[in-house]
DNA sequence: CTGACCCTTCCCAAG
DNA sequence: GAAGGGTCAG
């Protein structure tokens, strides 16, 4: 294979030649040619964004600015491996020391280099969805509430309470009133829950995703010293997607930006789609304001969109009162089609439909890579799955489970934060309950005799962990397996140090989860396959820390790095939430289930809550604005499958926002080859 | 401890 | 209309 290599051309004065004017249109020149200082940036939808943020950062870079003092802020791991990808291209200079990731994952690099500082150790664990649930379980089971009169809320009910009350800086007693008004009777038994959820994080030396942020926050406020640290270090400092920020990221944000260093945040106030998680779009309305000699760069050319989706996206928002008012311009030509509205029967119409029209555009040419199914809700995409299935095209999903997430990945690093976090019980609980004979109340005891041995707190594990585990009592059913368990630990061991993370994964899967797969699940091939792929991705780390790190911060969009998919490298269709699509682009976009109830969400309706609702109307408009060529808009009139019946569906109301002559309507008949006829 | 059975809940979006 | 949680017998 021939190999593909470029040299890097240094213009005289140590620059990159890069020709900026040239190469950029004039707003976004603007923008990235800005002075030092406080900049917001109003990008509009597809008007290249990405690329203002990356010859920003290259512009700096040219300027004689190190990597080291540069912190650029995304909203997915991917986006900012992506900017940082284009930006070596552009520019001569070594990008390595430049810090780029999601507020998690910076929080995250902070936190493990000052753990010992609040009160953990730098192995500390980061509990995902899964792993809060099962600490907040074990919780309310140990309080033993009353729950014959009134139903006590669930774990996960709890996590997102307790994460709101976070994100949104307000008081668990205000989030209650306001969101869980249900659940008022029992605000002094969460508040418990809650404190006690605290405590045991940090016995544990464990965090969630909240504590990532919160805690660096902290940290920082506390710290003179560090504060000072890290604004002597961050002198330029890009936020990406500002309009998805919430207080404690704007907090982290005003921190880091102390009296002098530079800030440049970029966002589009018509795209704020994550107030539900506590994203606040006054932290980019008020940004100006809140500053002085804060400068405004507005970019409103569209260069993705053909004119007849743009100027419908520009109608479609229009409905909103609450956002600034702009108007993209489109620099492409007419396409060669107005945006289609479709109605079909039901469900399987709409799969039929989108699935025929994708070969028929597969027939005229296009790669499917081009092409996206867009959805509100993960569950509408059940039927899209099942037709493409059926046709033989191929397709990747981004599915609501992360790659971690899923119960074998799991198990399999539950091993690995034991060994490297002693004090982790989740994972403890965990791994010994794939134990034959090991259960619940059995992990429960020995979790105790571990606690008693003394080695939780130790900063060093045990030379042999199989030494310790043979002085404890357990069940005779489960005594082989305690002793292997034992052994697999020791083998995950290289004297004092850690072993590779790849041979970690090798021994449990040898020693004993290749079994328990076999003997558990009747999908083992597909599971053992995934947990290859772990190992394969294991193999690019030397520290088992970092390892696990990574591990737990990727989402599914950032994707392949954990290798869900990648067999080859055949185009494939993308199904996805429109939240996921944030970002991205396609040629043709399929939007489905457009009808009441479905898009807009239900319970949206039943709330009549006028900002939500707009936020809904924002997504409607991210999603549309997705589209480069062709858009399609459905809308299935009759949905069988809802729980309580065949209900006939309304179309959703985001369709009337804008007049008829905008869309040509698509009239769907259906024929019968005569081999499938249902009589 | 495990498996069978019944009941309730759920189907909104994610780092 | 499935799936997860709780309960009870073996």
């Amino acid at each position: 294979m021939a190999r593909e290599y470029q040299i890097k051309r240094k213009s005289p004065g140590g620059g990159s030649g890069i020709d900026y004017r040239k190469e950029l249109n004039p707003e976004q020149y603007a923008a990235v040619s800005s002075p030092d200082g406080r900049a917001l940036v109003i990008a509009g939808a597809g008007s290249g964004k990405t690329r203002t943020l990356t010859y920003r950062v290259a512009w700096l870079l040219d300027h004689g600015i190190e990597a080291r003092n540069i912190l650029l802020l995304t909203f997915t791991n991917k986006a900012a491996r992506e900017m940082i990808g284009r930006v070596r291209d552009l520019v001569a200079q070594d990008t390595a020391d430049l810090w780029a990731g999601t507020f998690h994952s910076i929080g995250s690099r902070i936190l493990r280099r000052h753990a010992e500082d609040i009160g953990h150790t730098r192995s500390f664990t980061i509990l995902d969805r899964d792993d809060q649930k099962s600490m907040l379980q074990s919780i309310i089971k140990a309080f033993d509430f009353d729950t014959t009169k009134k139903r006590f809320p669930k774990a996960d009910v709890l996590a997102s309470l307790f994460s709101l009350v976070v994100n949104t800086g307000q008081s668990l007693e205000d989030v209650i009133a306001e969101r869980y008004e249900y659940f008022e009777e029992w605000f002094e038994e969460i508040e418990k829950v809650n404190v006690a959820y605290h405590e045991k994080k940090q016995q544990t030396n464990c965090m969630d995703f909240d504590d990532l942020l919160v805690k660096t926050v902290a940290l920082l406020k506390d710290r003179e010293d560090l504060l000072a640290l890290y604004r002597k270090k961050f002198r330029h400092i890009l936020v990406d997607e500002f309009q998805d920020t919430n207080r404690v990221q704007c907090e982290l944000i005003e921190l880091l930006e102390g009296a002098d260093n530079s800030l440049m945040v970029v966002g589009d106030d018509a795209q704020s789609i994550y107030s539900w998680r506590g994203a606040d779009m006054r932290n980019i309305l008020a940004f100006p304001g809140k500053r002085e000699q804060c400068r405004v760069y507005s970019i409103e050319t569209n260069y993705r969109s053909v004119p007849e989706i743009l100027d419908l996206s520009n109608e479609a928002i229009r409905a909103n009162k609450e956002r600034f008012d702009k108007n993209l311009r489109a620099e492409r030509v007419g396409g060669v089609m107005k945006p289609a509205m479709v109605a079909v029967e039901d469900p399987n119409m709409q799969a039929a439909f989108v699935a025929q029209r994708i070969l028929e555009l597969q027939n005229e040419g296009m790669e499917l890579d081009e092409i996206a199914v867009l959805y509100r809700a993960h569950f509408q995409s059940l039927e899209i799955q099942m037709e493409l299935t059926l046709r033989g095209i191929p397709f990747v999903i981004t599915s609501g489970l992360r790659f971690f997430e899923q119960a074998h990945i799991k198990d399999v690093s539950a091993f690995m934060r034991f060994v490297t976090n002693r004090r982790d019980e989740v994972a403890f609980q965990r791994m010994v309950q794939l134990l034959d004979g090991v259960g619940p109340g059995s992990a429960d005891k020995m979790w105790s005799a571990w606690l008693k041995s003394g080695w939780a707190d130790k900063a060093d594990p045990p030379a042999r962990f199989s030494d310790v585990f043979a002085a404890f009592k357990v069940p005779k059913k489960a005594a082989g397996g305690w002793q292997q368990l034992g052994f697999i630990l020791d083998e995950m061991l290289r004297d004092k140090a850690f072993a590779r993370p790849s041979e970690m994964i090798y021994s449990v899967m040898e020693g004993m989860y290749d079994e328990y797969l076999q003997a558990t699940y009747d999908n083992y091939e597909q599971r053992k396959s995934d947990v290859d792929k772990l190992m394969e991705f294991s193999g690019g780390f030397e520290d088992i820390m970092s390892f696990l790190e990574q591990l737990s911060l990727l989402s599914n969009t950032d994707g392949e790095a954990a290798g869900k998919e990648e067999t080859g490298n055949e185009a494939k269709v993308t199904l996805s939430s429109i939240h996921q699509s944030k970002g991205l682009e396609w040629k043709v976009i399929f939007l489905i289930w457009l009808a009441e109830g479905q898009f807009p969400n239900g319970r949206i309706l039943e709330s009549d809550d006028d900002a939500m609702l707009e936020e809904e109307r924002r997504l409607f408009y991210v999603a549309i604005t997705r589209a480069k060529d062709q858009l399609y808009l459905l809308y299935p009139m009759i949905n069988p499958k809802s729980y309580n019946g065949e209900i006939m569906q309304q179309p959703s109301r985001f369709l009337g926002d804008f007049p008829a002559a905008m869309v040509e309507e698509w009239k769907v008949g259906s024929s019968w080859d005569s081999d499938d006829a249902p009589f």
